[in-house]
DNA sequence: TATAGGACCTGTAGTGACTATAGGTTCAAG
DNA sequence: CTTGAACCTATAGTCACTACAGGTCCTATA
């Protein structure tokens, strides 16, 4: 009758509700970003609710493109409160620019793929619009920026 | 006052003409995708000028986001001419799809990051728009799409 | 209670596309 | 002939996982 105990959360169920790998998870307990959890008589693992949160943390920031170690930053912001907020923005800030830039690299290749594909009618190689355009000198010298 | 020999292109200069690294292509000799050039009596390697024109091609080709087997198949199609050249239109059709939902992607990134980087003006971590918003449920459901 | 089979365990190797390092050799200018 | 930059090979490291091998555990059903 008592159901208040340990929820009982495995690797599996927690891979199930944050949509990351069992092996994912494993991989981010090694490395330091999940804390271990505690095992059961088997030693098979088992998670509390703090689990889940800070590895929903871990997906969503991963899923913005952060990096694993902006992701320690982040939770090291977490984890101890009194370190300076200013520095959490600047890792945003920082990660905005570096998608931006990003972006601006993917719409210049969207540009020119699609270019090279729509023009590609070619009746072989040697006058394929996509390979010219990858030997020739002049579509893309500077796409970056 | 012969000076119609071999352009020595050392891989030196040829990385600064292509502007790969020098051990790039190495790299990319190694896994076949620059042909193996002469080497100088010492054992140094020598490029002919059709080395420069197919990794120039190369870098292109990853410039713009295709993956190494990618350029190897294009790279195929330049080699034997014979084959379908449908399939150059294919692999460019299948990449600029790709280029897409990666700008997709980001735009939707760029949109939260901006979002979450416009509202700091935290005054601590339990506050801090940017933590929250990695840490609630609502921001980032289904960005992909 | 026995058993089947899914979920779990550890440890290691592989992925892609390089990059870096160590420890040595060659080349070309002065 | 010497100096030092550029080259050589081979190996390991990077990032963020992913896959595999070879085993153990858990639990639902017969």
């Amino acid at each position: 009758m008592d159901h208040s105990g340990p929820p009982n959360l495995t690797i599996g169920i927690l891979a199930k509700r944050t949509g990351c790998k069992v092996e994912t998870i494993r991989y981010y307990e090694k490395i330091g970003v999940l804390p271990a959890p505690g095992r059961s008589s088997g030693g098979q693992r088992r998670y509390e609710p703090g689990h889940l949160k800070r590895l929903n943390f871990v997906r969503r920031a991963r899923d913005l493109g952060f990096t694993l170690a902006d992701v320690r930053s982040l939770l090291g912001f977490v984890d101890d409160q009194d370190r300076s907020r200013t520095e959490i923005q600047a890792i945003g800030a920082r990660h905005l620019e570096n998608v931006r830039a990003r972006l601006s690299d993917l719409r210049a290749m969207e540009r020119v793929l699609d270019d090279m594909v729509v023009r590609c009618q070619c009746g072989g190689v040697p006058d394929c619009p996509i390979i010219d355009a990858l030997f020739d000198d002049d579509s893309m010298e500077d796409h970056s920026q």
